[in-house]
DNA sequence: GTTGGACTCTCCCACCGTGGGAGAGTCCAC
DNA sequence: GTGGACTCTCCCACGGTGGGAGAGTCCAAC
């Protein structure tokens, strides 16, 4: 009794869908009814069709958007497994995301944005050897590790004395393809293969201390770019950033970290 | 020397906003800039409101809406906290809800949406124990489990005869405000205050095992109900659950569950 | 002065998925 | 054949952002 048709908002109440939904989901091809009567304009769907429109339902819970599971829902099995695998990794990246807003929101709920206090003092000349890498945003917290896992052994063949703390230079702004270095002061080292050199410029700089994760940084730049153009001030490359307790040393809490960005007095 | 005024480009630069970005904060009022030029309409801001811009910026990559970023900042410092407490809340919920969709989906994208084998049978008469509440989709879990802590009580006291496993039944559409009973077989308990009991008639009914955690359910009823309808069949309320292993007996891997609609022959 | 290039303005449209509502037409049981 | 429930199409709304058109403005270099 298969053949048995049913109109639009029945076959909506099977399927748990809106009878909005389903004419969305014909006009864009992903759920034609069976028979569409062609002087009414009134949509008919077979029970049958109620596999698919359950299926697309269930996606949707998953926020899977229509044209993802249109082709899902068009694949051989295989390759569906591979769309669906996909979408697993960019919700699981989502949701990675969204626990360090969280963690973040938690801290600016609790301490509310005054949370950080902002220096502004001069820096002494440095000369770092460091290691380079270009990266995303996304990318920083890994591509620093990464960065300092190859600078060390450079260190030591190379018997260079340096000192802690470990530092890491950003460009002003995050872009997709930004150049970041990681490095340690020392005078040594001239000519070494693998490593360069950077000679940051003594001056005046505005400065804070974030304590707590890497992910939450973002709070304590806020507060260090609003005290900076507060002041009339303007931010110049590169951002520094001084681990001084690192997460080899404390639990991701207890990370201490030293914000540090040149200034210069904007119409002076 | 903070009268300087800047462009809206210039200004976009600093605070990491776009320009369309910045217009759109202007129409709505959420960051103004502190001078518009009359003729030419352009707008002129300070410095001093990068402090605004920066924090907008700041809350907008924490996913929070327009229209609350405008209240935070609007709003004193305590009920600030209240607000971003909300939010947080928000996302929280957001990230448990994501949790349970990566979980699925995981499951779809390994097993494939063939993972369920869907019976056909009858089921016999049950005359059920049970107690009631009424829920939101949503609350499900904690429900039942509350409805457990209070018909094992009851029935302890009255001294009645039961045997596993539990039941639940559920409405055939998740509404809003859905009704739903938890419940034991038992022939006694008549009379019993606090107890109702619930004639579930026997008959045609589909099944089907699934193992996991109830997070998962919704992939067991997909295949359900698609069996059901494929067959021309009509679903009958209520939807049974029987707990063969709830959680007091093992990790969520393992919890089984059969699910139990009642059909009836469409046509017939 | 004038010119050119970088900037800005406003206005409309697009995305995504869903819902609301208008106004007209259709189905079916009584 | 009539009423009420259903369906149709078409447009607009939400959120926040971006793209692009076409016109106007600013400023520095010549």
């Amino acid at each position: 009794m298969q053949d048995e048709l049913l109109t639009i908002g029945r076959f909506a109440r099977l399927c748990r869908l809106s009878v909005k939904q389903l004419r969305h989901y014909d006009e864009m091809g992903l759920l034609p009814p069976v028979r569409v009567d062609a002087s009414s304009g009134y949509r008919y769907y077979t029970p049958e069709q109620a596999r698919d429109a359950l299926t697309i339902a269930l996606l949707r819970e998953m926020d899977l958007p229509l044209a993802v599971i249109a082709q899902a829902l068009a694949a051989e099995p295989e390759s569906r497994a591979q769309i669906l695998r996909a979408e697993r990794d960019r919700l699981a990246e989502r949701i990675s995301r969204d626990q360090a807003r969280l963690e973040m929101l938690e801290r600016l709920a609790e301490g509310g944005l005054p949370g950080y206090e902002v220096t502004m003092g001069r820096e002494p000349e440095r000369r770092l050897a460091v290691v380079r890498a270009v990266c995303t945003p996304a990318e920083i917290g890994e591509k620093v590790e990464e960065c300092v896992s190859r600078l060390l052994p450079v260190l030591g063949k190379a018997r260079i004395a340096w000192k802690l703390p470990l530092w890491a230079l950003y460009p002003l702004d995050l872009e997709e393809r930004m150049e970041i270095a990681v490095g340690v002061q020392t005078p040594q080292g001239d000519g070494t293969p693998g490593l360069e050199f950077e000679a940051l410029p003594g001056g005046p700089i505005a400065e804070t201390m974030h304590i707590g994760p890497y992910a939450q940084l973002p709070l304590a730049y806020n507060a260090l770019f609003s005290a900076i153009h507060e002041r009339g001030l303007r931010p110049q490359a590169p951002v520094r950033e001084a681990y001084l307790v690192g997460p080899a040393e404390a639990p991701q809490e207890e990370l201490m970290t030293r914000l540090i960005i040149p200034v210069q007095e904007s119409m002076a």
